[in-house]
RNA sequence: GCUCUGGUGGUGGAAUGGUAGACACGAGGGACUUAAAAUCCCUUGCCCGCAAGGGCGUGUGGGUUCAAGUCCCACCCGGAGUACCA
C-alpha cells in the first residue's frame, strides 16, 4: 500500500480533535511543562513558511516532553489587535473585529493542517473583552501602585497617602517623575486636585507631558522600540518629537530588576546583550556644579546643576559644560550679550526633527551661553555652552566636558577652540601635549595625571576616590543611570484596549478647575471598545474614540452612557486614546494557565501548577519590546502577589527568520523577448535580471510554458537554453510579494504532506539560524518518508538480529539527545541513516520498528499515528512512552586509543572496546610503532577507557 | 563607533579537542521499463596518477597541544542589535 498522506493526515486530525487528545487539564500528577510560542498577528496575507518554523520546532519537543510523560500546556492564541486592520478599516469601511475575524479563521485552518498539538480549548485572542478586562485589570493595579526603592517593590498608592499625610516626603525613596519635597502639613492643607498632580508623580501608570514620538501619518505616538532611524517600524513614516499628555508605564522603575533577571533565565546570550544594552545600565557619579555669578562677583550657592558622569576621575579634565536644549536653566543663566545667539540656537535645535538630526549626528553645533560653572574640585572658572549633543532624555540633560577622554567632547573643543587637558595616560609619565592628538584617549585604563590628589592612581582607584571626595564634600554622590525610558502607553487608535479611566472635572470659581484621571471600578470591567462612526480621527484632532457616541462614565449607576449626558457632576468624559499592542500580548502566557476564568486574571491554583513558561519559542526581533514588557508585567504582578516566578519566560529559543528565495531570468538588452539561460551569460551587463515567480520554477529549472502564461508581456518569449532547460539565477531576499518569492505551506501540504513539510522545516538547518527558504530538498525528505513507510509491510515477529537491535538502540540515544539540544536538523538526518540501514538489512521486525514510531512521533505525527496502529496498537501514540536505549546494545565493538608516553602521544591503537588495563598494556607492547619507545617494562600504564593510555617507564 | 554573531564542497549543512565534509540536495554514470513516473545501485572537496597511492585542504597570519574547524591572540569579510546614552 502506498504512503498516502492526504488521507492520513485529515483521517488523524479529525480523530484528535474529535477526542480531545491535546487537550490538557491543571490537575495531573505528572510534572507540569509549559511550552509557549510567541502568538501571531493574523496578518491579511496568511502563513507563509518561516511562521511555521518556530511552532514546528516548539510542537516537536511539547509532543516530546509529552511522551516523556509530563503534562504539558501548548496553548495558542491571537494578538488580535493591531495597525493594519485600523489602516484596512480606514481604507475600506471594514469593522476592523470583521478582518480580524475572518484573517483568524484563515490561520486556523492553515495551522491545523499541520497538525498541532495545540490545546485550542485554551484559545485567547487580546481584542476579546474576556481576555481584555485582564489588560485593563492589570493597568488599574499599576495605576493604583508606585514603586518603593526601599523595599524594592510595588506598593499601594493608598499606602503612599497615607505616609504623605504622616510625614510627608521624608524618607521616602520612590520611582518618580521629579523628586519632590513636601511636609506632612503641606501635603494636608492640599485640595484633591493638587495631591491628585502629587500622586501622579509616583504612579506606576502615569500621565504626563512627555516628548513623543508623534507619527503624523499614522495619527499616534509610538514607543521607542517602534521607532527606528526616525523612521515609523510600521509604514516607514517619518516620526517627529512632540511634547504630549500621555498615559506611560513606569518601566524605569524596575530597570535594576529587568538587568538583574537576565542571570536566573536560559537565553542566549546574545539575546541577554540586546536586552542589556537596551536597559544600558551605567554606573558614574551625580555631580552638582555651582555657577558663578558675574553680577555679584561671586559664586551663587542658589544656581547649581547636577551632572551625571561614568567618569568622575576626569573631572580635574573639565574644560567646558554642555547643556541640553531643553535644559531649564538656559534662561536664567544666559547673559545679556548671548541672549540672542543662544535663543536662536534653542529654536533651530527644538525645531530639528529627528531624522535630520541624526543624520547629521557628525555635524558639531553649540553656543556659548556666557555663563560659567566653577569645578567644585579645583575652584576653576569653565563655561557654560549649550549642544545638541547633549540630550534631554539622559541622565540630567547636563554634561561636564572632558574633551581629553571623551571622542565628543573633543571633537566639540576642537571645533570651538576650547581646551583640552589631559589627565589620564597609559603610564605614569606618558603625558603628551593633547594639541598634538588626533582623537581623544576614551579608554577607562591608565593612571591619572594632573589630577590633583587622585594623580598618579589606577583610573579605577581614581574613581573610587573622586567619589569618595565628592560625597564627603556633599556636593554629589555615585549612582547608577538607565537608557531604558518609560514606556508611552498612549495611542491614538482605535483597534485596541480602552483606558479603563475616566476625567472627573472638579468646578472651580470659572468652570473646571482641575481634571481628575480616576480608574472605573474594577467590577465594571472590561470596558468594552464602543462603536464609532469613523476611524479616522476627529475634525478637532481627537483619536477615533473621539467619534463614539456612547462614551462617558456614569460614576453614579457605574456604566457608560451617551457623551450628551456629560455635566462633570456624576458623568465624565472618558479617556480617547488606547492601549498600544503590547498591552495585550505582555500577560497573555498567564491567562493560558486559566483561560475562562471570569473572576481572576488566572487562579492561584493554575499559578501554582504551572508557575512560568519553561520553553518560550519566538523571534528575536521581539528583544526590546514583547519581551521586556512581559518581563516588566509579570514582575509586577509577582510584586502583587499573582505570579509565582519573577521571571516568565524560563528557557527562550530564537528561531531565525525565514528569508526568501528569489529566482530571475535573464532578459537579453538586445532583444526583448530573448531570455538567456543562467549559465550561457556572457556579461551580466547585456541582461536585464527579472523576477520571477518561484511557484513556476523548480529546482532553479524554469517552467516554460507557465512562464509564457505568467504574464502577457512573457507570450511570445524566446529562450537561449542549455542541455534543453533554462537556468534561473537566485538570491537570497526578503519573503515578500513583490519579489515573487513567498512561499504558503497549504501549497507544500497539499503536494508533500504536513509531515514531510514539518520534517524539512527542521533539516532546514539549527532552528536559531536565518535561513533562506529552498524547497530544492523537500524531496529526500518525502522519500525518507516512503522509505520509513516501506519499512511496515508485511510486519514480523521475529526477534531482531544483533544489528538491528544495534540500530535501534543507536536511534533512541541519537534522538533523545538530539531533541534535548533542540538539534532537530541532526535528529531528521538520524531517522534518515536510521531508515537507510534498516532497509539494507532488510529489517521488517516489530519489535525494531515499533519504538521508532514513537521516536518520530514529535516530528512527524500522522504517520506515526497511522504506523502506530499498523504495529498493532489501539491507543494513540501520544500516550506511548518514550523508548529507553540500552548501553550495552551501544557498544562500538573497537575504539581508537590514543598512546601516550612519558607525556607525549605516540601512536593510536584500535582495540576492543571493553579491554581489560591487562591487555590493553600487552596490545601496547605488542604493537610494532611501540618497539621504538617501549624500552623495559612500563612503571606504570594509565588507563582510561575509550579515551587514551598513558604510559611512565 | 560599540556590542553580539557567524565564516567548512556546486548548495543546505554534520563533526563531547581525536579519521573534516555525516545526512540531504544538485551533478555524472548505471539497473529495471517500449517509454515515463516510481524505485534501486555506483561516483562526487581540490590537485597528481591508468591504478595502488600520494599531496593540499574548515576566511588570513601567528600561538597552545602528541593532536585544532573546535581553545588563545591579531587581522579580513558577512549578518544582527544599538547609536551623540556622557
Amino acid at each position: 500500500m502506498d504512503y498516502n498522506f492526504g488521507e492520513i493526515e485529515s483521517r488523524w486530525q479529525n480523530y484528535w480533535r474529535e477526542h480531545g487528545v491535546y487537550h490538557v487539564k491543571n490537575v495531573s500528577d505528572k510534572p507540569h511543562y509549559y511550552v509557549l510560542d510567541m502568538f501571531p498577528y493574523p496578518s491579511g496575507a496568511g502563513l507563509h513558511v518561516g511562521h511555521p518554523l518556530g511552532y514546528i520546532a516548539s510542537d516537536i519537543y511539547a509532543r516530546y516532553k509529552r511522551l516523556r510523560g509530563c503534562n504539558v500546556l501548548h496553548p495558542m492564541g491571537y494578538d488580535a489587535y493591531g495597525l493594519p486592520a485600523e489602516q484596512y478599516a480606514i481604507q475600506t469601511g471594514q469593522h476592523p473585529a470583521i478582518t480580524t475575524e475572518q484573517n483568524i479563521n484563515r490561520y486556523r485552518e492553515q495551522l491545523d493542517k499541520i497538525g498541532f498539538s495545540f490545546d485550542w480549548d485554551r484559545e485567547v485572542r487580546t481584542c476579546d473583552p474576556k481576555y481584555y478586562k485582564w489588560t485593563q485589570w492589570t493597568f488599574i493595579q499599576l495605576f493604583k501602585h508606585y514603586y518603593d526603592n526601599t523595599e524594592g517593590k510595588a506598593l499601594p498608592i493608598s499606602a503612599l497617602e497615607k505616609r504623605f499625610a504622616e510625614k510627608g516626603s521624608e524618607g521616602l525613596d520612590a520611582a518618580c517623575t521629579e523628586e519632590m519635597t513636601f511636609s506632612a502639613e503641606e501635603w494636608n492643607s492640599w485640595d484633591e486636585g493638587k495631591k491628585q498632580q502629587v500622586l501622579m508623580n509616583y504612579r506606576l501608570a502615569y500621565l504626563a507631558d512627555i516628548p513623543v514620538n508623534w507619527c503624523a501619518e499614522l495619527g499616534t505616538v509610538l514607543a521607542n522600540d517602534e521607532v527606528v532611524n526616525g523612521l515609523s517600524v510600521r509604514g516607514g513614516y517619518s516620526v517627529e518629537r512632540k511634547l504630549m499628555r500621555q498615559w506611560s508605564l513606569r518601566i524605569t522603575a524596575y530597570a535594576q530588576r529587568l538587568v538583574d533577571g537576565l542571570e536566573q533565565v536560559d537565553w542566549t546570550d546574545s539575546l541577554k546583550e540586546i536586552q542589556r544594552n537596551w536597559i544600558g545600565r551605567s554606573e558614574g557619579a551625580a555631580v552638582w556644579f555651582p555657577i558663578v555669578n558675574e553680577k555679584l562677583g561671586m559664586r551663587n550657592e542658589e544656581l547649581k546643576f547636577e551632572i551625571f558622569t561614568t567618569r568622575p576621575d576626569t573631572i580635574f579634565g573639565v574644560t567646558f559644560m554642555v547643556l541640553c536644549p531643553e535644559h531649564e536653566l538656559i534662561d536664567s543663566i544666559t547673559t545679556p550679550e548671548q541672549k540672542a545667539e543662544v535663543e536662536a540656537y534653542v529654536t533651530w535645535a527644538k525645531n530639528r526633527s529627528e531624522r535630520e538630526r541624526q543624520a547629521e549626528v557628525k555635524k558639531v553645533s553649540g553656543v556659548f551661553t556666557g555663563a560659567y560653572a566653577v569645578n567644585p574640585l579645583t575652584e576653576e572658572k569653565i563655561p557654560i555652552w549649550v549642544s545638541e549633543y547633549v540630550l534631554a532624555g539622559y541622565g540630567t540633560g547636563a554634561i561636564m566636558a572632558v574633551p581629553a577622554h571623551d571622542s565628543r567632547d573633543f571633537a566639540f573643543a576642537r571645533h570651538f577652540n576650547l581646551p583640552i587637558r589631559q589627565v589620564v595616560a597609559l603610564e605614569k609619565d606618558a603625558v603628551s601635549d593633547p594639541a598634538t592628538w588626533e582623537e581623544s584617549m576614551d579608554a577607562k585604563t591608565g593612571y591619572s595625571v594632573n589630577s590633583g590628589f587622585v594623580s598618579g592612581m589606577k583610573v579605577k582607584e581614581a574613581m573610587a576616590a573622586v567619589i569618595d571626595k565628592i560625597e564627603e564634600m556633599g556636593i554629589g554622590h555615585r549612582t547608577v543611570n538607565f537608557r531604558l525610558r518609560d514606556a508611552i502607553f498612549s495611542r491614538q487608535r482605535y483597534w485596541g484596549e480602552p483606558f479603563p479611566i475616566y476625567y472627573k472635572g472638579i468646578k472651580g470659581a470659572n468652570g473646571i478647575k482641575d481634571t481628575i484621571a480616576t480608574a472605573i471600578p474594577e467590577e465594571c470591567l472590561p470596558l468594552e471598545l464602543p462603536e464609532v462612526s469613523e476611524f479616522k480621527p476627529t475634525a478637532t484632532g481627537e483619536p477615533p474614540l473621539g467619534h463614539a457616541q456612547k462614551w462617558a462614565w456614569d460614576e453614579k449607576n457605574r456604566c457608560v452612557v451617551d457623551k450628551a449626558l456629560i455635566d462633570n457632576e456624576t458623568v465624565f468624559p472618558l479617556e480617547l486614546s488606547t492601549m498600544p499592542g503590547f498591552a495585550g500580548s505582555s500577560g497573555y502566557y498567564l491567562r493560558y494557565m486559566d483561560p475562562e476564568n471570569g473572576e481572576r486574571y488566572f487562579s492561584e491554583q493554575a499559578v501554582n501548577y504551572w508557575q512560568n513558561v519553561d520553553l518560550y519559542v519566538g523571534g528575536a526581533e521581539h528583544g526590546t519590546g514583547h519581551l521586556i514588557y512581559a518581563r516588566f508585567w509579570n514582575k509586577f504582578l509577582f510584586d502583587l502577589g499573582m505570579s509565582v516566578k519573577e521571571e516568565p519566560f524560563q528557557k527562550l529559543i530564537n528561531q531565525g527568520m525565514i528569508q526568501g528565495r528569489s529566482n530571475f531570468v535573464y532578459r537579453s538588452k538586445a532583444d526583448n523577448s530573448l531570455f538567456i539561460s543562467k549559465g550561457l551569460i556572457k556579461n551580466m551587463d547585456d541582461v536585464t535580471a527579472i523576477h520571477v515567480d518561484i511557484n513556476i520554477v523548480d529546482n532553479d529549472v524554469l517552467d516554460i510554458e507557465k512562464f509564457r502564461e505568467w504574464r502577457p508581456e512573457f507570450k511570445e518569449a524566446r529562450f537561449e537554453l542549455e542541455d534543453g532547460k533554462y537556468i534561473c539565477g537566485w538570491e537570497v531576499e526578503k519573503m515578500s510579494k513583490s519579489m515573487y518569492n513567498v512561499q504558503n505551506p497549504d501549497d507544500l501540504v497539499a503536494r508533500y504532506g504536513a509531515d514531510t513539510l514539518r520534517l524539512y522545516e527542521m533539516f532546514l538547518g539549527p532552528v536559531e539560524q536565518a535561513k533562506p527558504w529552498d524547497t530544492n530538498g523537500i524531496e529526500g525528505v518525502h522519500r525518507f518518508l516512503k522509505k520509513f513507510w516501506r519499512l511496515f509491510e508485511n510486519l514480523s515477529d521475529e526477534a531482531p538480529s544483533k544489528d538491528e537491535q544495534k540500530v535501534l538502540h543507536q536511534t533512541i540515544k541519537k534522538i533523545t539527545d538530539d531533541v534535548e539540544r533542540f538539534s532537530f536538523n541532526t535528529a531528521v538526518s538520524t531517522f534518515m541513516i536510521c531508515a537507510n540501514t534498516l532497509t539494507d538489512l532488510k529489517c521488517n521486525k516489530r519489535e525494531v520498528l515499533k519504538p521508532l514510531t514513537v521516536l518520530i512521533a514529535p516530528f512527524a505525527p500522522h504517520i506515526a499515528e497511522e504506523l502506530w496502529h499498523q504495529a498493532g496498537e489501539s491507543t494513540t501514540v501520544c500516550d506511548a512512552e518514550w523508548p529507553k536505549y540500552d548501553e550495552k546494545q551501544l557498544v562500538e565493538d573497537t575504539v581508537k586509543y590514543p598512546v601516550q608516553f612519558n607525556g607525549k602521544m605516540r601512536f593510536m591503537l584500535e582495540l576492543p572496546a571493553d579491554i581489560s588495563q591487562a591487555d590493553a598494556v600487552e596490545a601496547v607492547k605488542a604493537a610494532p610503532e611501540s618497539a621504538k619507545w617501549l624500552t623495559g617494562e612500563p612503571k606504570k600504564v594509565i588507563f582510561v577507557p575509550k579515551k587514551i593510555i598513558n604510559i611512565v617507564c
